[in-house]
DNA sequence: AAATACTTTCAAAAACTATTGAAACTTTAA
DNA sequence: TTAAAGTTTCAATAGTTTTTGAAAGTATTT
């Protein structure tokens, strides 16, 4: 395999990865070619590379954007924008999780608080407080846990006690 | 907020949550009623309460079964089959983490062996090489975690520790 | 062995999601 | 101020995924 199909292959492996996330294949297909290119793409190179039109490469691009993932920069002597992506895999791998924790699992921790509150004598409600109180108890677990992840990528100490920890 | 309503509300919501993480929403929210229910339903039952085809609560059923997150249960005296989720929530998580990292780290993992093969002195290729080599060293970090925590989910030991650290 | 009760399959339809491309908008340079 | 270069939006279209429902299949009972 050379490099132009490598390039190909991982571009399309992300992508259909991305998919199985709930991310769209042009959202990933963009961050997968802004990982590999040594320096910041235009619209319109992106759009070549791909085969996408204007359109959805603005709108992914944005949406990467959204997401921390990509920036935007410009050159001097330049009217057009350049996208650029951060490179550093344990960067982009805290901001997905920072950011899923955001808008998943802090909703679904409100929703559950207010789920909590229902009494119910019947055998019915009874599992239904019972299933509400694990899966309070597990996302509440799994929550921390981010938290841990995300104060380690700040905290010396703690990094390097995860590091051991997963050798 | 009454009990009906509850289940109502967290039927939707686990069918929700499951499309952002590419499970379909029938799945997501059969999985939902079954959690809930203090006895094993059947199909039946399932197509009813959710006003579901007989199709589409087979399939489901059987992809929930696939997972591990879902059992056949036979009653003595009765011809149909009836369905009953793993209730421990816990366990219901390590099933998910477990699943998907069979079903798409491991894919990745072969994929990205591959790409690190590849050995191109341009610029591209040396860009190429150093996202490669950075992702690999990250999903790398992510499975022996993942391995560390079904580890401890199997050794009394590590379990403690584990609940110590999220405290 | 035929009727009954239930499960599974699968092609077609419906629902949903992503993509296009042209038009509107914004910024820059002459 | 106007033309040129570039960006954003959005309604229409294309593509994908899910769901339906009827038919085929399987096991159980009489």
């Amino acid at each position: 395999m050379n490099l132009t199909e490598g390039r190909e292959k991982f571009i399309q492996t992300w992508g259909t990865l991305g998919s199985n996330w709930g991310i769209n294949r042009a959202m990933a297909q963009i961050h997968a070619l802004l990982l590999i290119s040594p320096n910041a793409l235009s619209a319109e190179e992106i759009m070549e590379e791909l085969k996408i039109s204007r359109g959805n490469a603005n709108m992914n691009v944005r949406a990467l954007m959204d997401w921390g993932l990509v920036f935007k920069v410009l050159k001097a002597g330049e009217r057009r924008e350049f996208f650029y992506a951060e490179k550093d895999m344990w960067k982009v791998a805290m901001q997905v999780v920072k950011e899923r924790r955001k808008r998943e699992l802090e909703p679904i921790i409100g929703t559950i608080r207010e789920l909590k509150k229902i009494k119910d004598e019947s055998v019915s409600g009874k599992q239904f407080e019972t299933t509400i109180h694990d899966l309070d108890s597990v996302i509440t677990k799994a929550d921390k846990t981010i938290e841990l992840l995300i104060k380690a990528d700040e905290n010396w100490f703690m990094n390097n006690f995860l590091k051991i920890l997963m050798k």
